[in-house]
RNA sequence: GGAGAGAUGGCCGAGUAGGUCGAAGGCGCUCGCCUGCUAAGCGAGUGUGGGGCGAAAGUUCCACCCCGGGUUCGAAUCCCGGUCUCUCCGCCA
């Protein structure tokens, strides 16, 4: 959420970033409600004044054992006013807040302008894409062959779009989620945190879910429960509401868990394979910042998510999201996109954005400099360090060989337990 | 699921026959003094958010003692509802 002083102050300017992002709002029902808001405000601030200043003088002749009456049925009348003026502020503040709520975040300067996915600049490519000399299998072709994936009998449990693994499949999963965490908290200074699964209204609002995107989210049958959608949800909620010391910061967190998307509006696309299903795991990395540091934090992020891919020998390339194709929160992100041979593409693996203080405004959620007055809010910023189910899919497709067998990256064949090649 | 107890400032902890309580006291922290160093000691200060005035220091007003309602001229204090935490019983991986 952005502050409220500053969308008032720099109307045309928030509204020119708006813009930019591709969905321009119109600010003049946020001007009149604010400067209602604000009217009614400093009315009641008024009466409460002379409330206070009365009841002070009512108790006093009380004391002295003077009558009152005159003043306590004056002030009846102030009271009534006051009350009627409050909910007429509640109602106006609850719009004035929803409006807020759904305005998204300003693209940070260094953010390339462009319409959507299309023009996201290419800032790096990594890794060698081989000529194999042999037809390339998809990986959900593979992965049946194999006998480690089986999309039909998952159909069958629940829908589309849910994964089931076998063998050496669900250990491969099970290999890369023990691998990532390892990496991140021994080399990247991350604390392993094992969140809910399940969170409340309040912090999907928090870190920008809700009110915008309910229709993407699963949500509990008679619970204002909401399925996370990524750790980031519960991860960045530890700390709401919280006054954080500054020596503490920066806080790095990063976390496994299931991720549930509803995929509204994604029919028929990616209907095959792994890279779009309602369930997937993933592993995430989650920073608490101070302003000054958040930009060389996001750096970091990105080197840390994209270390995994190195070592497991995976082609891929960083872009960096235009301003027309950024989430809702984020103020700048970068994605890293995984090649996939077999449809000749690079996918996105992992999404590293820095929220500024936009979700941290939401979440209340500051911190405090010694010897200095006051709070200030910090920095979130996140990024998956990866999504588990798209590093199987790449890892199937990219290390296949013509037999058909699938060999095992070097860094995960402790976690295999010694498996160097999947054969059918 | 049943019974009971509790929720106060960064922390601990007073405050219930409603009025000068934004809240005692302690700890912590900041600044100053003192002191071979450290510790101790002494003095002063020290919540958050919003608004007005001011270049700033500051000053002033409003709100906040878990959340939401209610009673009252006036509520941290009384009433109702909710959330969370703890204890006991039951059940359970």
């Amino acid at each position: 959420m952005l502050e409220i002083k500053f969308v008032r102050q720099n109307l045309s300017k928030v509204q020119e970033a708006l813009a930019k992002r591709g969905n321009p709002i119109d600010l003049d029902v946020f001007k009149s409600l604010e400067e209602k808001r604000r009217k009614i405000l400093s009315e009641i601030e008024a009466l409460r004044h002379r409330r206070n200043l009365v009841s002070d003088e009512i108790a006093q002749m009380k004391k002295e054992r003077k009558d009152a009456m005159e003043r306590v049925t004056e002030m009846r009348g102030v009271s009534s006013r006051i009350k009627d003026l409050e909910k007429d502020l509640s109602q106006t503040e609850e719009s004035v807040n929803q409006f807020l709520l759904n305005i998204p975040n300003i693209p940070d300067a260094s953010v390339p302008l462009g319409k959507d996915s299309s023009e996201n600049p290419v800032i790096k490519r990594i890794g060698k894409i081989q000529d194999v000399g042999f037809k390339i299998k998809s990986h959900w072709e593979l992965g049946e062959k194999l006998k480690i994936l089986d999309f039909e009998r998952a159909s069958k449990i629940t829908g589309s779009r849910f994964p089931l693994y076998f063998g050496a499949g669900a250990r491969l999963e099970r290999a890369l989620i023990n691998f990532m965490l390892d990496v991140h908290t021994s080399e990247h200074g991350y604390t392993e945190v094992l969140p809910p699964f399940i969170v409340n209204r309040q912090s999907m609002t928090n870190t920008g879910q809700l009110p915008k995107f309910e229709d993407d989210l699963f949500k509990l049958h008679g619970w204002d429960y909401f399925l996370i959608p990524t750790a980031e949800v519960p991860v960045t909620n530890i700390h709401q509401g919280e006054v954080l010391a500054e020596d503490l910061l920066p806080i790095r967190y990063t976390a496994y868990t299931p991720c549930f998307r509803s995929e509204a509006g994604s029919y028929g696309k990616d209907t095959r394979g792994l890279i779009r299903q309602h369930q997937f795991n993933k592993v995430e990395l989650v920073k608490f910042t101070t302003p000054e540091t958040s930009y060389d934090e996001l750096e970091t992020l990105l080197q840390d998510a994209e270390s995994i891919l190195s070592r497991l020998h995976l082609p891929y390339q960083v872009v960096t999201l235009c301003t027309g194709d950024m989430g809702f929160s984020a103020a700048k992100t970068y994605d890293i996109e995984v090649w996939m041979p077999y449809q000749g593409v690079y996918r996105e693996i992992s999404s590293c954005s820095n929220f500024e203080d936009f979700q941290s405004r939401r979440a209340n959620i500051r911190f405090k400099q010694k010897g200095k007055k006051g709070t200030e809010l910090v920095h979130t910023l996140n990024g998956s360090g990866l999504a588990v189910g798209r590093t199987v899919a790449a890892i199937l497709e990219n290390h296949q060989q013509s037999d058909g067998s699938v060999r095992i990256p070097e860094v995960l064949k402790s976690y295999m337990g010694g498996i160097e090649v999947i054969r059918p």
